[in-house]
DNA sequence: CCGTAATTTCGGTAAATTCAGAAATCCATG
DNA sequence: CATGGATTTCTGAATTTACCGAAATTACGG
């Protein structure tokens, strides 16, 4: 019985994929993640096909991409010779991953980029000084998000979590920080 | 005098032009950018323009699009009829202000919809357990995450490059947090 | 190894996006 | 309230992206 059959299934499913091209990969991708993630078991490609009513090479381009981001893998499924696919299922997991991976691919070259272009203009006396000021702080600024992404990732799973739900109240814990009406 | 006539001038423009598809906006959107980043005195759209080559119209519409993330805005400039744009140069402000839009955009919905199906299934038999855990855990997930968000954003600016400099070093604060070797 | 099932890659088409030029609208000034 | 410059909106062409079906490749069981 396909999933798709439950209306509040199929309406998480099409806004997922709808979503998807705002968050920078295609429909189909977005489609494929969503339909993992509600599946209660691994999927093979042919499944997805017939559920999601794509062309079986657009779900092995979409698997690929998601599989890029490390929130879908492939499973072997015991006396099924197909692959199976399935979701990441642990939320904070797939945040992380996701983020590592748009890190990768839409900071880091930056960071490259500027990197060069700081050593460069140290030496050059030709370069307009407000240009060289706006580059370097912005090489200094994306390299301090850089550096405080990369502290965060390395912190255990649990303490990111406590961090979180603790929101605005770190402050409290902080040397000089605010008291509030619920600190005593 | 153009300020593209610098190499490095050119070449940060050139790669934030490319780095803007990565990142949902078009290359001229970033382009546009990057020209009003670098430039130290407010531009007229024909100079943009002219110093990027593309055309009044595709200009006009970056700049409504990098308006509507708050990180361009109009100025009047004395005894000139033109409107004048200059980019945010605070870039903390910057990132602060793609975050809000970029959630307004890619995030509310969502949530939305999940509030919607999470009134649904609180009332709903037939919907399979695992469909209904799936889509609430997502629900919870998401709604923390905005929370969290919500309590950063209203942080002073200080604060919050405060919390940032700190990095992983904030646990030491936090009440059982790891003592490392830096901290006695 | 051979045959078959599974998967990926390739080529072409459809759809969407980008972008320039033209037309229309807006707006300040005389 | 007319005029001319400034700006946005409209329209269509060009480019890019998404996606399907077919062909090629890979992996597996006998």
């Amino acid at each position: 019985m396909p999933l798709l059959d439950h209306p509040d299934a199929k309406a998480f499913l099409l806004h997922w994929g709808e979503m998807g091209t705002q968050w920078g990969v295609n429909r189909s991708v977005s489609q494929v993640h969503a339909l993992l993630y509600l599946s209660d078991r691994p999927l093979p490609a042919d499944e997805i096909v017939d559920q999601l009513g794509l062309a079986r090479s657009n779900v092995s381009t979409a698997l690929k991409e998601l599989q890029s981001y490390a929130i879908v893998r492939r499973v072997h499924v015991e006396g099924d010779r197909r692959d199976h696919f399935v979701a990441e299922l642990d939320l904070w997991e797939m945040l992380t991953r996701i983020a590592a991976e748009r890190k990768r691919r839409e900071i880091d070259p930056t960071i490259a980029l500027l990197n060069e272009l700081a050593q460069r203009l140290a030496k050059d006396a030709t370069c307009p000084p407000h240009v060289r000021e706006r580059i370097t702080r912005m090489h200094e600024f994306l390299s301090t998000l850089g550096n405080w992404y990369e502290q965060m990732r390395v912190l255990p799973k649990p303490t990111l979590v406590a961090l979180m739900k603790l929101g605005g109240k770190v402050v409290r814990f902080l040397p000089g920080g605010k008291k509030d009406a619920n600190s005593g």
